[in-house]
DNA sequence: CATGAATGAGGTTTCATTCAT
DNA sequence: GATGAATGAAACCTCATTCAT
């Protein structure tokens, strides 16, 4: 069961097999965007993108892998446009700098949410693609909190574990089918104080409140 | 020429009827569960069903109309056992309904996570399905709001959309990658906390840190 | 291969049954008319004709007896207007005679043409249907004759054998797609002029090879 | 969203790719002469082909554009025979060229009229189809009026409509069920007779026979 | 190396027919 | 007798993948 970890075929450092990856990831992306899961053959990735399919097929040794391989190219765009969407506002605040990632959030929806939707849905089993996107997940929020100025083991580990996943959720349901609160600016707002309210250090433990369970 | 919104092909109210789409949905969010996306062939379903694949195209007009039809059911199904959970702990104050709520939360994910992320995953293109899941995630509210005992216009609405929704993605990937947090039960306290934390009416709206920009 | 001779199950003297049989033959009709072959399944005639499967299948062995009873029914009604229509004008001269049989072959198609070309289509293979079909043409060329006052002797076997059927090919292929001349009556004087030409008992033809008989 | 109007999936320019196509066509023409409409499956025809299923919808977006194709190729080389034995007969006389037209009106039906039956009736109601066939007719007439010596507007439409069609029908029922007329040749004089006369241009409009209505 | 014709397992769906109720 | 749920062979078609050129 276990997949070798070859994902791909050629060394991409040679400058024409990176750009030919380009293509063939770029079509790909397409054809996701436009057409979803359905019509997203290897043929038409392969006709689309201008070369033989015997091309792809050199490649990348299946489809699975092309998809691995982009999707992990996706996500570590994301994640490099998140570092620096924080350190781009890191002197104005904190609330400042939370508004900067919550933005952040949003933005890969702009002219492609289906592909990440698609990418998502694809490798919903696939438990090395979970584990990937779960780390980066981790290396965004340690970066939020360190961006917050606040001491990374100050904050209970659930919490942080909480911190970046309690917005992805709405955002991405706001994009889909909320096109108002988006555009309002009133959903950023709340986000906003959602993760505020997160990072803030405790004041006083809740001593009026017992667990009673 | 014009196409019957019709789902099931059968009157239901029989009897028999009943059970066979019983049996006809049970193969099928068991092969969803163990198989996943891939594989989910008709002719599976009906074979793990024990029933000929013509007689589950005698309830279904098509595959599509089989998986949206058990989709609809799991997540009324879900909806129903949320409205019992906020009312068996009506009584109890508002943070033991939210961690009724929380808990709750959790629940779907006990022995079938799996199945609810497959079918979100195969309709997230359907725009009719993800309009009868936002609605139901709004009813939810609703009843949270209502048990929680504040007034529904109390809230902006973009509180009240998040409100559920950002619950629900950590609790969805806890569940698949992080047991640790979840058996704990630390997740489901910060969850808490959180949901305490937008349900509390705005003390004072935050005189002390007036939004500059 | 040859087909046992029964082609009803029932006796079709007793009242209901003949009413039973008229409704399932309409509903078929109907089905060919407005589908043509698609969709021309047992299971919609009969849901159709407002009987269950079952009823149908008790009074045709299966598919093909039916639609073959269907075909005999069509073309014997056919015949007896044909005969009729002759009848009518049997008075009024030879030219009115025929201008009245052309016009008669025009009638089946206006509406129901694709009934009958269905029913053609589905026993184009058929050699006992082909055959009634034949004899049937030959029983109103006989009856043509003899309406226009010839002895049936007196015509080479060849000429009867062309006679009517010189005018079915135009009247279809006129009627699918070439309505003008339909409905400007041109199409109907031409195939009676010809007929007329066929039924003429040869004047002196060809003065160069009598015929001398 | 809109259909493109292609019927060859490949270039048939190319010699490896009009050879398969040739021989996928003698294996649909094989089938539709030996079995007829029924049993007429694709897979068959790509085991008579001798090619894999998959080649086979490599060349044709469905059956029907496989089978329109055959049509149209069929009838091509039908037009293309007429015109050539018109040619041959071009010296020798009207009665000659029109003999010539008939005798080739029965040449299709030699080794698989079969084949041209079902061809038909499978496209009875594609109109496209019945367009091109009804332009074929016309073509044809029209060189059968020229190589007769006539002016093309010396005839009225309806006549001109009728000419050939009324040949094709009798020439059909012949083949198919009444063989002896067909060796003997008496159908042929009768046709010949019958075509002639269609020809021959109005001595004198029947002033003797007023149209009564 | 690139190409793309060819492969064929396997997916979805239909529908003539049976038979227990 | 009537019913209609159930059957399952068989049809159409897709698409990941190979390999001769």
């Amino acid at each position: 069961m276990q997949e070798a970890p070859e994902i791909l075929r050629k060394n991409p450092v040679q400058k024409r097999t990176r750009q030919t990856l380009d293509v063939i990831f770029e079509a790909t992306a397409q054809l996701l965007q436009s057409g979803g899961g359905k019509g997203l053959s290897t043929n038409a990735i392969a006709e689309r993108a201008g070369f033989s399919i015997g091309t792809l097929y050199s490649y990348f040794k299946d489809k699975t892998s092309l998809l691995r391989a982009l999707a992990l190219r996706e996500f570590a765009r994301q994640e490099a446009q998140f570092a620096e969407a924080l350190e781009a506002h890191r002197e104005l605040g904190r609330e400042a700098i939370v508004r900067a990632a919550v933005r952040q959030g949003f933005a890969p929806f702009a002219g492609r949410h289906r592909v990440r939707r698609h990418l998502l849905t694809l490798f919903g089993n696939d438990a090395a693609l979970q584990k990937a996107l779960h780390d980066m997940v981790d290396r965004m929020t340690e970066r939020l909190i360190a961006a917050a100025g606040l001491q990374d083991d100050a904050m209970p580990a659930a919490r942080r574990y909480i911190l970046i996943r309690a917005a992805l959720g709405p955002i991405r349901a706001a994009v889909i089918s909320e096109q108002r609160l988006v555009e309002s600016g009133e959903l950023e707002d709340e986000l906003v104080r959602l993760l505020v309210f997160l990072l803030e250090p405790e004041a006083a433990p809740r001593p009026e409140s017992p667990k009673l369970s």
